[in-house]
DNA sequence: GGAACTCGCCAC
DNA sequence: AAACGTGGCGAGTTCC
């Protein structure tokens, strides 16, 4: 038990999955060049008429008589920012990293000008236009695209990809979702289906820690995470799950505290964050009554908390202080020590080791030497399944083929009739075979899984349960 | 005219 | 005392 692999073994792992990744490579994804063109062209009309009503507006024309004889460029965020914060006088709500006034999505929202919206949704439209669909077309060879992977570049030796990223195609907005992923297809009478691990990085942090507490919620199926801490946060004594309002506040929790903390932040972050879960709440100022989403009882967020005494910010980002404490004092204070201990190792000897045999040299910061081991063993898992998979697929001269990868999620392209087969492979590779090939995880491995129609792009795809079929 | 940089934004 | 991890890429910009 608990046997490390070697750098040997991280060596083979590193061979084989460049050798696996390549064949994904080469069977590539099919685009539709027709759709792309058409809506790449359509999103340039929309752009054009947003940016004559833009031009219309009388911040867009003091705007331009502020350059001078200079030339405006819409996309320019260097002039945009000289713009609102030199010459308009503007505080800038975030700094860049070189100091220079923030234009971002987050910045812009917060100087209340109703043209920014205007300008977002150019940015927007954009990006979808030219990073997504411009791209597919630009790398297409005969209709497939064939995304690059990469298992030397990520300092955690987790993978990359490019030529096109095929790990960043929008899926949180359904818009960018819907426009983008709508010009992926399998293979003419083939479909997608997509398996991902869940909670793959929380796993992989116990494979190092083994906190009895973290295992605990990822054991037992009635228990829950990031439940729990919303109830903390949001002081819900009757929560449940299965209310949307309250699932909301999960969310909020998930997303605004449990995992940034577990990336290394800290509550003076987490705590505005978690504010906006009952409306914008502008520093300094103080929570009125009728705030925030609605939480039942004919009662809102905002009252809720204002009765368990947060008025405002400060209150509030004490509490969440508190909540901080609590959460690496007592509830995982295994996996804090771990934390603790693994960077004193990482101090005297200059280095660190995954399970998986990997090693990371070089300066990291305390964040780094915790975050890298976890990051890449949970990529190693995937990689090791997808390997184990290419592999029988390959042998078994099965016309379903693996087209990628996207860190934590095996992407297929599956022939129809071997579906169920496909699907049984997946399952006892990524949840049982694993297990024996490596030891030292230490937890169950459950998987997810999407699947789309025969000929359906990859915008289609829906939930997919192995086991009811 | 290309390399290298910043910034913003998409994914996990 | 300090304070969010990993990538790729487009556009603008600056430098050589």
């Amino acid at each position: 038990m608990d046997i490390k692999s070697t750098q040997a073994d991280a060596y083979k792992l590193l061979h084989q999955g460049t050798l696996a990744l390549a064949r994904a490579e080469r069977q590539g994804l099919r685009i539709d060049r027709k759709y792309c063109t058409q809506e790449q062209n359509k999103i340039t009309e929309l752009i054009s008429n947003l940016e004559g009503e833009l031009k219309q507006s009388s911040f867009y024309k003091e705007w331009t008589r502020s350059r001078g004889r200079k030339k405006l460029n819409i996309d320019s965020n260097a002039q945009l920012g000289e713009y609102l914060y030199e010459v308009c006088g503007h505080t800038p709500p975030k700094l860049t990293p070189s100091g220079l006034g923030s234009t971002d999505k987050e910045s812009l929202k917060q100087l209340d000008i109703p043209e920014i919206q205007t300008i977002l949704r150019i940015r927007k439209l954009k990006k979808i236009r030219d990073t997504y669909l411009k791209g597919f077309m630009k790398e297409q060879i005969n209709g497939f695209i064939h995304p690059h992977f990469k298992l030397h570049t990520a300092t955690t030796y987790r993978s990359s990809s490019s030529s096109p990223n095929f790990q960043n195609i929008p899926k949180r907005d359904k818009e960018a979702q819907k426009i983008c992923r709508s010009a992926l297809y399998p293979r003419r009478g083939h479909q997608l289906l997509e398996v991902d691990y869940s909670g793959m990085e929380v796993r992989a942090s116990i494979f190092y820690h083994n906190d009895p507490t973290m295992k605990k919620y990822i054991n037992d199926p009635d228990s829950d995470m990031h439940g729990d801490m919303a109830q903390q946060i949001f002081k819900i004594d009757d929560f449940d799950r299965s209310r949307p309002e309250h699932d909301t506040l999960r969310s909020a929790a998930k997303n605004g505290f449990v995992f940034p903390q577990f990336y290394g932040d800290y509550y003076g972050n987490n705590a505005p964050t978690l504010a906006c879960s009952w409306g914008e709440m502008p520093e300094n100022k103080r929570w009125e009554s009728g705030q925030g989403i609605s939480i039942g009882d004919e009662k809102n967020l905002g009252e809720h908390l204002v009765s368990h005494g947060f008025r405002s910010l400060k209150s509030f980002t004490n509490h969440v202080q508190d909540i901080e404490e609590d959460f690496w004092e007592r509830r995982f204070e295994v996996y804090n020590q771990w934390k603790k201990d693994w960077w004193r190792k990482y101090q005297n000897q200059g280095y660190i080791e995954m399970l998986t045999g990997f090693r990371c040299h070089g300066p990291m910061s305390k964040n780094d030497a915790t975050n890298y081991p976890v990051q890449g063993t949970a990529f190693h898992c995937l990689l090791w399944s997808f390997i184990t998979v290419d592999k029988i697929l390959t042998k078994k001269n099965m016309k379903t083929r693996i087209i990628g990868q996207v860190h934590d999620s095996i992407v297929l392209d599956v022939y129809p009739k071997e579906l169920d087969k496909v699907c049984r492979l997946l399952e006892y590779v990524m949840t049982k075979k694993i297990r024996k090939h490596w030891p030292w995880v230490n937890v169950p491995l459950d998987i997810d899984a999407d699947l789309g129609g025969v000929d359906e792009s990859w915008n289609e795809l829906e939930e997919y349960k192995f086991d009811e079929k």
